[in-house]
DNA sequence: CGGTGTCCGTACGGTATCGCACACACTTGC
DNA sequence: GCAAGTGTGTGCGATACCGTACGGACACCG
């Protein structure tokens, strides 16, 4: 059975938590509460005070700018190794980004009193909440490089990694115009990048469902931004890193 | 007298140094080391562990991510309101950019080890510290974007604002060449889009010395990257902003 | 005063992406 | 079985930027 279907009972599916030692975990696990994530739903709006954290455990979380015009851009993703809602520790309250559903599946928040009372305690949980906010900011300047000097084919593969890492098995729900957004170019640009991937033989697609045929394959085609922000976050998290 | 040939006598010329309650920086003012930082001065390079950080006070430095062949592109600017070197608390100690001066001046270091200890006394330096970092990711965030969907003038004005907020004065000793590899672009490139703001009126230009005219056309003319990055570091940074 | 190196301007073909338009295919619901 | 909606493929001119090449202006130095 496939885990993205199956029900989030256990909080340590999200590897932060999983990571946490025993007494911490312990004083979060009565209060964590299991949160549905379907595709689309806004976890927090740009500029919004938050009162929530989310562990994803099964569902995808993308961090988006939206500009005045209606165009967007993603900063950055985050899946079951992580956690929405930084800015709560880091002491802003509020992003300039969006965060929004990108693969539906679940997660489990946890109210901010209850988060910063353990932050404050500046203990591991304090430390563990910095080096993944210090890998967040990997995959966000890498972001800004890959923007600027590479080409879409090679931006979809790094995109479709990333996502791939942060789910469990092979298949992504996910329309080209959705991925056109994240990514912050035009359908038809996605429509011609899927489709040379198909023609090589990586993936293949049909009607918004993608299924990754030779991950090795993509791995050999992306930009040297994929590896990079793999490898940092193996550095940082080394707990969390799948074997 | 220009402030920028000034010597660094005062370190809370360091806006960050500047907003510490007097306790936490008479704890910090012995251990302060005065530093030249030159232009093109490789503080840090990727990857590599620190030792110091450092407080620019009138030089500015870029963090900037080298890529395999050689390309560049700016993640972040950091000038006299930040400090250089956030990885060290974040609990990486390295990060993949590598942070150069791009614009010759002075500033102050200090020892790690001292950072640190401040640092997990919990108190006022950490959440100050922390708040400059999410200023930063901000600015990442918004480079990001900016990369992804603004032209090439309406970058290299947003660009030229964020280092005139970082320097004193309306002048910029820095080459076209310097420019484009910051900005990830050719140096015609630069070329080109200063001639277009010169014809305009807005800056002149001679051989590696760019005088801003009119700053508010600047303002006009560029792209929300900049207003956004800059509401940001005053909403999180209220005891740096200028009057 | 002439040589040399740095910095800047210009020009030209090549290319990736855009903006737009439209056709087709599959799915869903009545 | 038909209509409506959604998702995907294709084509075409426009454009921003690239890679490359070259020439000119200025500064420094012997």
């Amino acid at each position: 059975m496939n885990v993205r279907t199956s029900r989030p009972l256990d909080p340590r599916q999200n590897l932060l938590l999983g990571a946490l030692p025993d007494p911490e975990f312990a004083r979060w696990h009565a209060h964590l509460e299991p949160a549905e994530l379907p595709l689309g739903k806004v976890i927090y709006e740009s500029g919004a005070r938050l009162s929530y954290v989310y562990f994803p455990t099964t569902a995808i979380v993308s961090l988006l700018y939206v500009m005045a015009d209606g165009a967007s851009a993603e900063i950055a993703v985050v899946g079951h190794e992580g956690i929405v809602g930084i800015s709560l520790f880091m002491g802003g309250e509020s992003t300039i980004s969006r965060a929004v559903v990108q693969s539906a599946g679940c997660g489990f928040r946890l109210r901010a009193n209850v988060v910063m009372q353990e932050f404050n305690r500046g203990g591991p949980v304090l430390h563990l909440l910095l080096r993944y906010t210090q890998a967040l900011i990997t995959q966000m300047a890498q972001t800004a490089v890959c923007n600027r000097h590479h080409t879409l084919d090679q931006q979809l593969c790094r995109w479709l990694l990333l996502s791939l890492d942060r789910l469990h098995g092979d298949t992504l729900v996910m329309t080209q115009q959705l991925i056109a957004n994240m990514l912050g170019v035009r359908r038809e640009g996605v429509t011609e990048a899927a489709g040379s991937l198909q023609k090589a033989g990586l993936i293949e697609y049909h009607r918004g469902v993608i299924t990754v045929i030779d991950r090795d394959g993509l791995e050999r085609q992306t930009c040297e931004c994929y590896r990079v922000v793999k490898q940092e976050y193996d550095r940082l998290l080394p707990s969390i890193s799948e074997t």
